[in-house]
DNA sequence: CAGTATCCCAGACGATACTG
DNA sequence: CAGTATCGTCTGGGATACTG
């Protein structure tokens, strides 16, 4: 009850560009549907699981998760160093959220339209 | 029924992106929010509708969303030209799609949690 | 293993001017 | 009114090499 639900078109718009920002980058997605269910993964796992990814963009965009609180980083210290990924419990809630974009994007009508 | 459902961590990204990329562009959810309703405005509505826009972009993003079938764009052969522009209604579906990005991004915990 | 540090480039975007 | 046409800037991302 504390926020205010009332939109205009402007702030709506500012409201849904805030939150898709937090998904922008090249291997957001990616990185989330790995970890999508409470999977928790290593560095080197996430590097292996997602083809075509650098070192320089994994620590990237993963670090820009973990700022945006979607993403939580633990360290083990020890030689070899050990750093586990997972997602936050508000990381997880986007599943659902981006399940409705999926069904959107599936809606779509293919061929061109007749009429309307 | 005519589609897979049955997603891996790669696939679902993919889709995801395919989806967000009708989304992609510094204005197009301004222009979506100015139409979501059913709305119909002419060129210049939208022009002065949404603030700091400039004629290039606006077009070239309209543009866009008509190609991608979300807006549709209907020229009236008159002098002087009146072109209108309303969602499709695929591109009014988008509607509760956002919305459900819009929840996710109002539940976001505000400060430094203290645990998990 | 889990990162940093550089260099580079395509393409998105803005500013501005012009036109059927 | 509803667009085109140019030009310049800026930055996200790729390639590559190095390190605690």
């Amino acid at each position: 009850m504390s926020k205010n639900r009332s939109y205009t078109p402007k702030t709506a718009a500012d409201g849904v560009g805030a939150a898709l920002r937090f998904l922008e980058g090249r291997w957001k997605l990616s990185i989330l549907f790995q970890l999508f269910g409470g999977k928790t993964l290593r560095f080197s796992e996430l590097e292996k699981a997602i083809d075509g990814i650098s070192q320089k963009m994994l620590i990237q965009q993963l670090r820009q998760l973990e700022v945006d609180g979607i993403v939580r980083r633990t360290v083990y210290p020890q030689v070899p160093p050990k750093v586990e990924y997972e997602l936050t419990d508000w990381g997880q809630e986007l599943c659902p959220a981006l399940d409705a974009i999926l069904t959107w994007a599936e809606q779509r009508p293919s061929g061109k339209p007749e009429k309307s």
